[in-house]
DNA sequence: TATTGTTATACTCTATAACTATA
DNA sequence: TATAGTTATAGAGTATAACAATA
């Protein structure tokens, strides 16, 4: 059902961690359709701190894509009004982007469904949740 | 530095996966340049396993896309002779997806460069790496 | 000269709707 | 009638190259 096979302890960690992310990929469409925005759309608004500006170019690294391409994703979020472009002061060259009230909104909802954590965790005990949390910290550095 | 915090154990074990899981984006993406595939394109290949014919339609669910998504892909994936389409014999409206011994050769490299776990989890010992992998394999189901 | 963001271009992904060939 | 896959179409994502404005 699910592309592979592991063997040493670090592996088999990491391909059950990926096949339970790619379980997620429906509930994930399911989530950035709910809001009319695309996958792409929906990573940019969630990166988006409302209260901190990040320039275009951060965001082309945060979604690891060129910056001609980030230039048509917040295109889109700005004619809806999610957020909004505004020129840098100490250099005039780079534009931030700043969260608007109902993109902060909207990525708040988001954030809330996104974060839900799929049935599969309700099979271990809050104790062992707490040791999973704990192993995938260190892990997360 | 990344999207949000979380409450609960389950909520805050999943949100660090994601994380995790996140943060594995550009090597992906390097993984399918390195072999001149598109993202969805190496995502079939894997799923295809060699020597069990899929349908289409069993591939455009395994992708969460449309029917008509998956022809174009597959298109580019046989013009480059990685897999192979075959009218199966029960039923002739459908069209088995065989790899090819090339598909084989290019789907076995994607894989030992995609189930390389992260740096991340030197962080863990051998035990601890145990322990994360049953915990996961439970949540896996 | 170098950098930020945009524009132009070309290709891929994506869904919807209409079509075909089977069933 | 219903289903599997294709085609047509339109919109979005993607990178590369060329460009404007600024440093």
């Amino acid at each position: 059902m699910a592309i592979d096979l592991p063997t040493d302890p670090a592996t088999e960690a990491w391909t059950l961690l990926s096949r339970i992310m790619m379980a997620r990929k429906g509930h994930m469409l399911e989530t950035a359709a709910a809001f009319e925005l695309s996958p792409p759309q929906m990573w940019a608004l969630r990166h988006l701190e409302p209260g901190t500006p990040l320039p275009m170019s951060a965001l082309a690294e945060l979604l690891h894509c060129d910056n001609s391409n980030v230039t048509g994703i917040v295109d889109r979020l700005e004619s809806r009004g999610l957020v909004e472009r505004r020129p840098a002061a100490h250099d005039r060259r780079v534009k931030h982007l700043i969260v608007t009230e109902a993109g902060a909104r909207v990525r708040e909802e988001v954030g809330a469904r996104m974060n839900q954590p799929p049935p599969g965790f309700e099979n271990l005990t809050p104790d062992e949740q707490r040791r999973l949390a704990t192993l995938l910290r260190k892990v997360a550095g």
